[in-house]
DNA sequence: CTGAAAGCGCTTACAG
DNA sequence: CTGAAAGCGCTTACAG
């Protein structure tokens, strides 16, 4: 490997001033900068990250923990974040949480193999992520925040998302609703069955049928089979995102429930595919690329200043309308592709 | 930060001793082992990683080259490979490649900033790719492989997997046919196109359509829309992976083609959304765990070994038959739930 | 404007 | 079995 002591040997300079060179320093001579910039083409010198890093204390590399990248929100999510995290010319190490915890993470920092770490699906306010902030670890949650960490956190208003959909489902004269959720813990879950809970008991609507289970399509399926040969099924379900929707308007699919003549179906994300004419899910907004500008926002501004209090960034949801509510839809026939 | 000179101090030995500790060596006296060791509980000790990458040459953290997360094969194999990775003990950082070259990822290797890298979209056997190999980068390709060049490669044995789906539409008497490919510079369509296409004219079948685009629903959509209208519409579609085809069942929706009936339809990846009542998609398996296995099997020996010759690992592909092809498909009914 | 020097936190021969 | 020492490749005061 090419050093910089054999890039200033070539250059004829000291090793010290190759450095400088490297970081740009202004008091650099034209003419040595020029020398020493040649001799570092000439041997196809490249820094090496772990000396600087380990010099500096910065790593240049942020951590992000995604779970279940089977749900397409992750994926986008994750799209977005490496994509504000390479404008800011950081690496983005990326780990994909089975469990709840994600011990690996947060040691990461410790050992100094990364400089912050973004969480997108943190859900029990764990011990670990409390000692971690303790210890100022630079640490973002995006998407599933956590009421009383004090952590720098972006998301959805998911209480205002979910009175939104109850307000549309009032609005349309469909009362007799249901709510199904995925994870019981998670905030946004959480949330969003509360906003539309409220909203729609104090409009007098009757309390909503609820089931919960995990973030899968066939958890979906399976609530909403549950919900439609219940004695009195509903004429409207709220999701707590996209993914269980799909699966719920396979449910409906599946048992000959018309979609949206007998039941309209509502879900949380606007995925790329809630577009898709099979699918055509009215769905609430979320700005992904957004969150995940806000999200690496913090976290670089939390790095460098570990000391200010936590912000949090609320998203303001968007209630996007598709066929699989009101909007009049055909079995088949000519229709434009989506998204 | 504590620092193993801390650990030492307060054990009472020097900092090498320490270190030793730290490297499992079997030489440390068990008495001295344990006073380091609960030095370092005491004092919450984490070794430095970027110290450590600095003297053994090796970061522990292995990249990865996604592109278009949008397509649900990737982050399957991002799982897949991310699992892999945390087993051999190794980081994952993630590139999302927008454009066709990833020079990032390439310039992290000698940064020394990552051990190795893993593509999972290589497309044109691109300058940097070779000048990287050829100053021993260790580097995998997967998904994608490039025939000639000299590289550690792992992919689905995709000739004859277009030769399985001609077969099974020939054997059903489907012999006028089209092929939707995505990038046509990618080996993955490229071959999956020969071996169908060869597969059925050597069975005497007429040269089927094409149709190339990009990898996306929308493509495959329009795609579709094109074959179906013109003159002869095919009466089965061979879509080269499985976000195509989903654009394709769209499509026969939109135009009241009915699928099997009319038109049969074949992706290839066989992603969780293919077994998804609405989709219920016939496609050709690819084995994600296996390959992401292999790919970070043949890395890691690249990378303790670079000398040795680069090895190519096909996985034998598999036809998994559902709806969209010979299977009675109901309008609507009771049936159970997808994968 | 440039160089000599210290030091970031480890690993690893080399002695003893 | 353990320690003193060199060195991985940088950055950054400190002199000059």
């Amino acid at each position: 490997m090419v050093s910089s002591r054999d890039v200033a040997a070539r250059a004829g300079v000291s090793q010290a001033t190759v450095s400088r060179v490297l970081a740009g320093s202004e008091v650099v001579a034209p003419a040595t900068r020029d020398r020493v910039l040649s001799a570092m083409r000439a041997l196809g010198y490249v820094p090496n990250t772990s000396a600087r890093a380990m010099k500096t204390g910065r790593t240049g590399t942020a951590g992000v923990v995604v779970a279940d990248l089977t749900n397409p929100f992750y994926p986008q999510l994750l799209e977005e974040l490496s994509e504000a995290f390479d404008a800011a010319g950081y690496r983005m190490t990326v780990w994909v949480a089975d469990g709840p915890h994600n011990d690996a993470a947060l040691q990461a920092i410790d050992e100094r193999a990364v400089d912050g770490v973004v969480f997108t699906t943190a859900t029990e306010p764990l011990v670990e992520l409390r000692t971690a902030l303790a210890r100022r670890s630079p640490l973002v949650l995006v998407n599933r925040m956590l009421p009383d960490v004090p952590c720098d956190q972006v998301g959805s208003d998911n209480k205002p998302g979910g009175a939104l959909v109850a307000d549309y489902f009032l609005d349309h004269g469909r009362s007799h609703v249901a709510f199904i959720g995925g994870d019981k813990e998670a905030a946004t879950t959480a949330d969003r069955h509360a906003g539309f809970r409220e909203r729609l008991l104090a409009r007098g609507a009757p309390e909503p049928a609820t089931a919960f289970g995990e973030y899968t399509h066939d958890s979906g399926f399976r609530s909403t089979v549950r919900l439609l040969r219940s004695p009195a099924p509903p004429a409207a379900i709220f999701c707590s995102n996209d993914l269980l929707a799909f699966g719920a308007l396979d449910a409906a699919r599946s048992l000959g429930v018309q979609v949206p003549g007998e039941l309209w179906v509502i879900g949380y994300d606007d995925v790329a595919m809630a577009s898709w004419p099979s699918l055509d899910l009215t769905t609430v907004r979320q700005d992904i690329p957004y969150l995940a500008e806000q999200a690496v926002c913090l976290l670089l501004s939390r790095i460098s200043d570990p000391s200010t209090a936590p912000r949090r960034v609320l998203v303001p949801p968007e209630l996007c309308l598709r066929g699989s509510t009101g909007r009049n839809r055909a079995a088949s026939g000519s229709r434009s592709p989506g998204g």
